[in-house]
RNA sequence: UGGCCUAUGGUGUAACUGGCAACACGUCUGGUUUUGGUCCAGAAGAGUCUAGGUUCGAGCCCUAGUAGGCCAACCA
């Protein structure tokens, strides 16, 4: 009955305040509501995690709603893509819907609007209008138009919907308050004029809502009770409740709830971009070969890549749901698919950069087919056989000519195992002219009970498959590409993000299909591409494995140095601020040798620099502590007392902290 | 010279106002291992942006400051 209490996050605090304040279960409802203008990203993952994942937790219907509105933009390609997406990741909505379902019911709405005064015809050009509008840190003025006849407004309205007018000479205004701190709020465009013919639509309509106008009054037509987007919405939360105020009392008996817009932060990853435009950009200008690129952020590119939805679900768990802007490190992306590959994942032997082994001791035509176990993490995975012969493959990287200790793969004279196989010994090399390794020549042993420290995966040359194996490298060098005001995201591209190899992998993939997944041992997950062909494999790194080896070998360019130079020396005094804070906390012998410290730190801190810490907090015993330490060999080096030093020091002796008390008494 | 939002280990998220601030990733040790993977055991790392205040008691409440973000598209 141990039932793990999961913390909730601040929306789901929201919801279950709502629920206890007496709304109804049964009327919880959410909706995800995508712009069909480009493809989803792994940004719009977490909107859908959030939405999606409360529908299940809750039980309540989610509604993918398309917000069509802006017909200049939208296309079928990208309605069709977003659904497949979703699919994809696993998420079944109650209703496939459009904004655009709605147009008539707004246009209606819209007219009530003007009859009760609350919304008018606007015919400047668009600069008028924002001159008008003011600033930020500026108030507004009334338009020329603002007041015009009721029967005015109807009339133009009207005629902008019939088509009379040309694209910018119109537009719909609420009337709100062109003072309004809120920008939003300055009457905003709730019409304007677009002769576009609309992907559902076609040519009904030459007038288009605006987003605030369709976004708030959609939800509402809903009925979704919890309308949740990200925080760059958040001023628009009160014009969404402004519009909502004013269409309640229209049918408050058949539309009787209303949506509350919560906002959170979206999701950044590091090395990423996930910006649409930006993603659009890469697409038209071939940086990548289109939306699906392995490289790219969206859905469709990493579920190319070899992602499993169930790692992105997992990875959107993870990450939380909470208020602030947040950078989350590629790192756990990866730990996400390697949680679901390692599972799942049949093991494979595939070497990417090869070198010819030629066991001198095994007979020239003999070969050997040896079981080989497909997955020990999942003993329903079975076995398969792979080939051995007299000459082998295994990766460059696997063989030194001499190494140290802590090198456990294939040296001269040294013993490996060859996974799935025997053991050899390196005896000695064949180089080509130029000096590289053509040959390594080994002796094998049949007895592989011998413990020997390294084990090395391989293929038989003979029996080998060729394949093409595309590894990625991340898209851009900059942890935040996107966010430099004076770069722009494009001088950030990784000219090596793709790397196209020839590799040699085992026969039992002869027959591997496109989106099946690999573990190519010791090296990574591989999924098979769209483009293979039962002629001409073709393999996707979806992501290596963890490497403490790569880790442990010295870094190219050692940049120890560079940190002291590059880092400005701290100041002493907030060294020993920062010892001060945890001083209390240490044990004695600690204490001793933090406090010596401060003394030597002591000589570089001046007066001036130590007295604002007089006005420490009381509670902070530990940094008064620090500070009367550093004063008291500042007093020895010949400062002259003071009123404020005296005040510190007899503050100081009726603290409760002994330790303070002690230091003070000292002096 | 406006409004709104945010501030907890390297990163992301927790914490009923109350016993040493928790979890995950990452980092580091050690063990197991026919993958330098997985798995197992352990460690380091924050006194919660700063300064005041309220309280017996504050990461949580109040005030002021600081830092970051968002807002001036007939985009969503």
């Amino acid at each position: 009955m141990s039932e793990e209490i999961k913390s909730l996050n601040f929306i789901e605090h929201i919801i279950e305040e709502d629920l206890a304040n007496g709304l109804d279960k049964k009327a919880l409802r959410f909706r995800f509501p995508p712009e069909p203008n480009g493809y989803l990203h792994i940004g719009h993952t977490k909107a859908i995690g959030i939405s999606f994942g409360l529908g299940e937790k809750y039980n309540a219907p989610v509604n993918l709603r398309f917000d069509d509105t802006n017909p200049a933009k939208e296309e079928q390609e990208y309605v069709d893509a977003i659904k497949q997406d979703v699919k994809w990741l696993g998420y079944n909505w109650a209703n496939e819907l459009y904004s655009s379902d709605y147009f008539q019911q707004l246009y209606d709405w819209a007219i009530l609007l003007i009859k009760e005064g609350k919304a008018y015809v606007d015919s400047q050009s668009s600069e008028a209008m924002a001159e008008q509008k003011g600033t930020p840190t500026q108030p507004g003025i009334d338009g020329p138009f603002r007041n015009r006849s009721i029967e005015e407004n109807l009339d133009l309205f009207e005629r902008m919907k019939n088509g009379e007018f040309n694209e910018g000479t119109h537009v719909l205004r609420a009337k709100i308050d062109m003072q309004h701190p809120n920008m939003l709020m300055r009457d905003p465009i709730m019409y304007r004029i677009l002769k576009k013919s609309h992907h559902r639509t076609g040519n009904d309509w030459c007038i288009y809502p605006m987003y605030d106008w369709t976004h708030g009054e959609s939800d509402y037509i809903e009925q979704i009770s919890h309308s949740l987007c990200s925080l760059e919405f958040k001023p628009h939360r009160e014009l969404y409740d402004w519009f909502k105020e004013q269409v309640y009392k229209y049918q408050p008996e058949a539309l009787p709830m209303l949506p509350k817009q919560r906002e959170f932060a979206r999701l950044n990853l590091s090395y990423t971009i996930m910006s649409k435009r930006k993603l659009l950009k890469l697409v038209e200008e071939g940086i990548v070969n289109g939306w699906d690129d392995p490289r790219m952020p969206t859905i469709s590119g990493l579920r190319r890549r070899g992602y499993t939805p169930e790692s992105i679900r997992n990875f959107i768990e993870k990450v939380g749901v909470a208020k602030r802007e947040n950078v989350i490190d590629v790192s756990l992306l990866e730990f996400c698919i390697r949680e679901d590959l390692n599972k799942t994942a049949p093991r494979v032997m595939a070497v990417l950069d090869p070198v010819k082994v030629v066991i001198t001791n095994y007979p020239e035509d003999k070969e050997e087919w040896l079981e080989a176990e497909n997955n020990q993490e999942d003993e329903s995975a079975g076995f398969r056989k792979v080939p051995f012969s007299r000459e082998i493959y295994i990766e460059k990287a696997d063989f030194k000519e001499e190494a140290g200790s802590k090198f456990f793969r294939l040296r001269l004279g040294g013993e490996v195992r060859l996974k799935n196989a025997y053991i050899i010994k390196a005896e000695n090399v064949v180089k080509n002219a130029d000096g590289s390794i053509a040959e390594i020549h080994c002796t094998y042993s049949e007895d592989t009970s011998k413990k020997v420290k390294g084990t090395l995966h391989w293929v038989s040359i003979k029996h080998a498959i060729k394949a093409e194996v595309r590894e990625y490298d991340r898209l851009f060098m900059d942890e935040s590409p996107d966010s430099h005001d004076s770069k722009d995201f494009m001088e950030f591209l990784n000219p090596n993000s793709l790397k196209i190899i020839e590799a040699f992998v085992e026969p039992s993939l002869k027959d591997a299909k496109v989106g099946e997944r690999f573990q190519f041992q010791r090296l990574g997950y591989f999924n098979v591409d769209d483009d293979s062909t039962s002629e001409h494999l073709v393999f996707n790194k979806t992501v290596g494995l963890r490497d403490s080896w790569a880790k442990q070998k010295p870094k190219p360019q050692s940049n120890q140095s560079k940190q002291n130079t590059n880092q400005p020396q701290r100041k002493a005094i907030s060294v020993i601020q920062q010892l001060g804070k945890k001083y209390t906390n240490y044990p004695e012998e600690k204490q001793q040798k933090v406090k010596a410290e401060i003394q030597k730190l002591a000589k570089d801190v001046s007066y001036d620099e130590l007295e604002p810490l007089f006005n420490t907090a009381v509670k902070k015993a530990g940094t008064r502590i620090a500070v009367m330490i550093t004063l008291k060999e500042l007093i020895k080096n010949g400062l002259e007392r003071n009123n404020a030093i005296d005040d510190f020091i007899s503050k100081a002796l009726e603290d409760k902290s002994e330790l303070l008390v002690t230091e003070a008494q000292s002096l």
